[in-house]
DNA sequence: GGCCAGGCTAGCA
DNA sequence: TGCTAGCATGGC
């Protein structure tokens, strides 16, 4: 492997994001997380071809240190896509002081901002494996959903060994698109969500859901155009654009992590609903997603 | 054992 | 347009 430093805009702490990939039913096997040594390790694809990559994070909240590891025989194409994707995944670029002084005045979210202090999304690295992840998550609890995930990517994933580990390759649309429903059925998928799995990965390969066009789209638009697809509602578009783009200012009003996170953090008696979740987070633009990953961190403090 | 889970669809009024 | 039963399985 050879190393690159990768930029990482402060402020910015790696602590949670590891915390948080367990709590979120990540599996080794797919991303392995070594939190001793602040290293993570996973597959990404460039095309589609599985590249192995190493992410090091060292350094303060302030001056956060990170590098990227790639293999040798990577070309200098593969190697600018890979420093792109880390780049990606890890939201180097959020500025969050931003966030931070644009709501300085607010005392609830001041509190939240405080305990939570560098705390970035974690991005899925393209949004095909983003889209195939958040149709298996739907409404079902984060542990179950990661086993079903880890279950796919065994049926259809390559094997890889990197840092003396097993891993796995998560699989492309082509490999996804030729499962058939029974194959899903037989590893604890429900008929449903079977069918939309195996829907989505075709749709990509024949060109119907197009990511190129999608990221190029305003939110609505791009939310507008995927849930015309059995499988895919207006909060499985939403989760594409966050986790898969990493756009800045989604309100998934109708996600039950956000409504306990604003339960819990305005001590409501009861679940908010997706239009009281509106309200409430009607002043949080232009950084709705943020505030949403905040609560739904929240939760786990 | 029962309720819930980072929803969606189809069917109905 | 708006509402809701049913889905399916595992975690707690």
């Amino acid at each position: 492997m050879i190393k690159f430093p990768l930029q990482v805009t402060p402020p910015f702490d790696p602590h949670a994001l590891f915390s948080r990939l367990s709590f979120t039913g990540n599996r080794p096997s797919l991303i392995a997380a070594d939190t001793e040594r602040q290293r993570l390790i996973r597959t990404v694809r460039v095309g589609p071809k599985a590249l192995p990559l190493i992410i090091d994070f060292g350094g303060t909240v302030d001056a956060p240190l990170a590098s990227l590891s790639i293999p040798e025989e990577a070309t200098p194409n593969e190697r600018d896509q890979l420093l792109e994707i880390a780049s990606h995944m890890v939201s180097a670029d959020i500025d969050l002081s931003q966030m931070y002084n644009h709501f300085a005045d607010n005392d609830r979210l001041h509190s939240l901002f405080a305990r939570l202090r560098g705390s970035k999304l974690f991005l899925d690295p393209d949004p095909f494996e983003c889209l195939v992840r958040t149709i298996i998550c739907q409404q079902l609890n984060l542990s179950f959903a990661g086993t079903l995930i880890e279950r796919l990517a065994r049926l259809a994933g390559e094997e890889y060994v990197i840092d003396n580990r097993s891993m796995l390759a998560f699989p492309t649309a082509e490999a996804i698109a030729t499962l058939s429903v029974e194959q899903l059925r037989k590893v604890s998928f429900s008929q449903r969500k079977a069918e939309y799995v195996i829907d989505a990965a075709r749709l990509v390969v024949d060109g119907g859901i197009d990511f190129a066009k999608l990221a190029a789209m305003p939110d609505e638009e791009a939310i507008a155009q995927l849930i015309r697809y059995r499988g895919i509602g207006r909060w499985t578009a939403e989760c594409l654009l966050i986790f898969g783009f990493g756009r800045p200012d989604l309100l998934p009003s109708a996600d039950i992590g956000l409504r306990n996170g604003l339960r819990k953090m305005y001590g409501l008696s009861t679940q908010p609903s997706a239009s009281e979740v509106e309200a409430f987070g009607k002043s949080w633009s232009p950084w709705r997603t943020y505030i949403t990953f905040y609560l739904w961190e929240s939760l786990r403090l």
